[in-house]
RNA sequence: GGACCCGUGGUGGAAUGGUUAACACGUCUGCCUUACACGCAGAAGACUGAGCGUUCGAUUCGCUCCGGGUCCACCA
């Protein structure tokens, strides 16, 4: 027997630790093709340098499956990989480097980021996840880039990714493309104008002046209807496409309408549209390109023309130079009316006084708006058009959400985020950025030829700006894309990466789909909606079998835990307080999947506890178990009172063979805990004492305490087995009571299932019986303010007849747990002890 | 504004179409009983957000409302 620690000491988790990497105890066997194997897809963080309580509690939970699935026979394959690229790195590097050309400026970041994994990993060892190391992947890697790259190329190939002019954010101050996270929202103060359009009607009447007065009947014009038009950017006017109203709205849903003429003469179509709200100025709306994000939504979806209103400098384009250039839409450009080359500001008011000279602006009121400006220059942006890739997910939404419904979601409510956005998406995935720390996109065009030229897959990975290359075509030399790909490109194919797709299909075979996609709940529409769409492009198959979805951790006054909120929990504190055992068992009692919830002290306290009970507990059973060798001999001698227990411990073995399948962490851990501590600890290890320090050597005192050795063995063994997915640390210390030398870990033995021989059904009479005797003593014992080892020389039991028939088979216990000398009993209508 | 989730003793949270609704923390009262005071025993504390409806019966099913949250969109 090896000693125990006199109190819970989780120090002994490192060592541990390092005796699990040490025997490679949780190693995929590559060369075992017998055993079924276990993929897991794990998700690969984002590179900050911290995790936060939100991974703790989700690689938690999928590190609970791995180590249950070694434990049911399984090959498990759990390879960890790196979210490396993206903008929030940057934005770091640049703080603390400042600026530098592109080259060096990518180096700092990879040299950044390594530092950031790096301490990553070492919290992810200390809170003894089980990952092979060995398969560790980085998105930053060049072998990353060229996966990346290889199937970006794959995807050009079948059409499923082309380039187009897309709207993107950009700061005409700063004159860059930004991302929306460069952005935030400001409240401000603007005029609304209210500006006269008209409305041709094709209703067989005839017009007369064009002022919209209706019934008139002079000369072959068609009949004119003037409309208010609300906006607060008439400096746009020029680039307005279209006019829409809602499909319901009583004013215009009736009107037989030709076109709708602009206040600058444009002829444009009138349509409608149900996101138009009528209840908002005259209930007809401009579209301009682009005056905000709707516009660019109503462009796709009516198939609007696009003129560019602004340049890049936030300078008027595309208005008519002269009057003779007067757009072919438009009818009559007011003469005299030049605005290319003003500012957003010099062309609204040059406008307004413009129409207000001729009666067409009819009413100015002012409006609280929120714009959006740059994050760091503060001056509001404009959408401008810009050469984009796109991947083609609005055509295949139906594609993506049939392999969606293949899975299985826990919990289920779970995929209604992903059917959601799909069936909202409005346009194409933008794959491109114009960042410095992403994969590279993989193209070159001809200026002359105009055509895209895409790399070979033999030079893979590739950096375009860093390769010359010349038109296969008429030889002139190419221009390089410098765009990266979204971030999301990366990760979206991290079923593939992990599968070693297109590089070793045996591998893949094996470890393709993923048998587990486990993630957060509010990346279903981006990682889990972007990697099934790839993967089944890509493959021709559904990346994984089913997906494990968690919530987020609020902090512990149930708000987002943030930095201005100052209510962050750091993992390495918690670690440092309380072990990883104890957040782990915190992680496993947050278990309501998908579900936030608030981080609770309780929780991890209680799990100190119980842990301590756990030891304290194995401190007992040890000595009382020493030199005892299970045999099945035993069992014959076993007294009801023991096979009550171990029918007990069979229902909770079954529960918790239910729990897994379902991935209800809380309810295996309650289960093993209440069992094992209100059931096994304060009421069985009362029973047997008496039998384990009888000092008898006849051979019935030696067979009852063989068979209470036999039940003590059984049911300590099982809880550690049970528990040791999820406290991995303090199950193996204590399994050391039962193994055979370093090297026999817990993990190594088959995770309990349950067991017909432990069914005893009819021991269960009594074993409640005993419960209720003991509970009733110990009751009266506490009203009398009595001690609950002072002695009781006569016990008068009342209880009813029924329950009498299984006294006798409990006497002993009564007597040894209650420190009772003599029973007397009575029949009564119910349970009830009196001392005499 | 849209979709989804949640609303149970002071706190966190289980469970079930049917007698007194787990468990933990906290509180109160005893007890240092040879594994554990990070413990043991006992006690108090909930009309299960509000209102309708289905049902013999609902906390559990349906609807409405109120409150909280997450994601998305955000306004001419």
């Amino acid at each position: 027997m090896i000693p125990l620690a006199d109190r819970l000491d989780f120090t002994n988790e490192q060592k541990w630790q390092a005796r699990w990497e040490a025997a490679h105890a949780h190693d995929f066997d590559e060369a075992d093709t017998a055993k079924p194997v276990y993929s897991i897809d794990t998700p690969p963080p984002f590179t900050s340098g911290d995790l936060h309580m939100g991974h703790v509690l989700s690689y938690s939970y999928f590190d609970f499956v791995a180590r249950y699935k070694r434990m049911r026979g399984f090959n498990v394959y759990y390879p960890q990989g790196w979210d490396c690229q993206g903008f929030p790195t940057e934005t770091k590097v640049e703080a603390k480097y400042g600026r530098k050309p592109p080259e060096e400026f990518r180096k700092l970041c990879i040299e950044w980021t390594h530092a950031c994994i790096g301490r990553m990993r070492a919290q992810m060892n200390s809170l003894g996840f089980s990952p092979d190391w060995r398969y560790e992947y980085r998105t930053m890697d060049p072998s990353y880039h060229k996966l990346v790259q290889k199937s970006i190329l794959q995807m050009y190939e079948s059409r499923q990714i082309y380039r187009g002019e897309h709207p993107v954010f950009w700061c005409p101050s700063c004159q860059s493309a930004l991302a929306k996270t460069d952005t935030e929202d400001v409240e401000r103060q603007t005029q609304l104008h209210d500006i006269k359009f008209q409305l041709e009607l094709d209703d067989g009447k005839e017009g007369g002046n064009g002022k919209g007065n209706e019934g008139g009947a002079e000369g072959g014009k068609p009949r004119l209807l003037d409309i208010a038009i609300a906006t607060t950017r008439p400096e746009l006017m020029h680039a307005c496409v279209a006019v829409l109203f809602h499909p319901e709205d009583a004013r215009y849903k009736d009107l037989k309408v030709k076109s709708a003429i602009s206040a600058l003469g444009a002829k444009v179509p009138f349509k409608p549209d149900a996101d138009v709200d009528p209840l908002f100025g005259s209930g007809a709306v401009m579209v301009c390109t682009f005056g905000d994000k709707q516009d660019v939504v109503w462009m796709y979806r009516h198939k609007l023309p696009i003129i560019r209103a602004l340049d890049e400098r936030g300078k008027i384009i595309n208005a008519p130079a002269k009057e003779s250039e007067a757009s072919p839409s438009a009818s009559s450009w007011p003469p005299g009316l030049l605005l290319n080359g003003l500012s957003i500001f010099d062309a609204r008011s040059k406008l307004l006084e413009r129409f207000k000279s001729e009666g067409k602006l009819l009413s100015s009121k002012p409006l609280t708006q929120v714009v959006k400006v740059h994050d760091r220059c503060k001056k509001p942006i404009e959408l401008s058009l810009s050469w984009q890739w796109f991947a083609k997910i609005t055509e295949n939404r139906e594609k993506i959400v049939a392999a969606a419904r293949q899975m299985r979601w826990a919990p289920e409510f779970a995929i209604s985020y992903l059917e959601d956005w799909a069936n909202f998406v409005e346009w194409d995935w933008v794959i491109s950025r114009q960042r410095i720390f992403g994969t590279p996109l993989p193209f070159w065009y001809c200026v002359k030829c105009d055509q895209t030229v895409p790399a070979q897959e033999s030079e893979l990975p590739v950096n375009p700006p860093a390769l010359e290359k010349k038109c296969p075509a008429c030889q002139s030399s190419l221009v390089p894309e410098s765009s990266t790909c979204d971030c999301w490109v990366d990760s979206s194919i991290t079923p593939l990466a992990i599968s070693k797709w297109g590089e070793d299909s045996k591998f893949f075979k094996r470890t393709y789909p993923a048998s587990l996609r486990p993630q957060g709940v509010e990346i279903v529409r981006t990682w889990a909606f972007y990697t099934i769409y790839r993967c089944l492009e890509l493959t021709g198959k559904p990346p994984f079998g089913e997906l494990l979805l968690n919530g987020n951790v609020l902090a512990p006054d149930g708000k987002k835990m943030s930095k201005s909120l100052g209510n962050i929990i750091a993992p390495d504190k918690l670690l440092a307080d309380y072990g990883a055992d104890c957040i782990r068992i915190w992680a496993a009692l947050s278990g309501a999947m998908a579900r936030d919830r608030p981080f609770s002290y309780q929780d991890v306290q209680y799990a100190k506890s119980f842990l301590n009970k756990l030891l304290n507990a194995g401190k007992l059973v040890g000595k009382s178990i020493e030199g005892y060798k299970p045999d099945d001999a035993d069992e014959k001698h076993l007294r009801p009172i023991d096979k009550y227990f171990l029918h007990r411990l069979n229902e909770v073995v079954h529960e918790c063979a239910v729990a897994w399948g379902d991935f209800e962490f809380h309810r295996i851990t309650k289960a093993v805990q209440e069992f094992f501590w209100h059931e096994f600890c304060d009421y069985y290890l009362e029973y047997v004492k008496y039998r384990i320090y009888a000092e008898g050597t006849d051979k019935e005192t030696q067979q009852s305490k063989r068979a209470a050795q036999y039940t003590l063995h059984a049911v300590y063994k099982t809880t550690l087995l049970l528990l040791a997915p999820i406290a991995p640390h303090s199950s193996e210390e204590l399994w050391q009571m039962f193994s055979a030398g370093e090297s026999d870990f817990i993990s190594k033995h088959a995770y309990p299932t349950p067991d017909q021989k432990f069914a005893h059904e009819k021991s269960v009479p009594a074993g409640q019986l005993l419960a209720q005797v003991i509970s009733a003593i110990r009751q009266e014992k506490a009203s009398r303010k009595l001690s609950l080892n002072s002695p009781i020389a006569k016990l008068e039991l009342v209880l009813p007849e029924e329950q009498a028939a299984h006294l006798k088979s409990i006497e002993d216990e009564i007597k040894a747990a209650g420190r009772v000398e003599k029973i007397e009993v009575k029949e009564g209508e119910e349970l009830k002890v009196v001392f005499a």
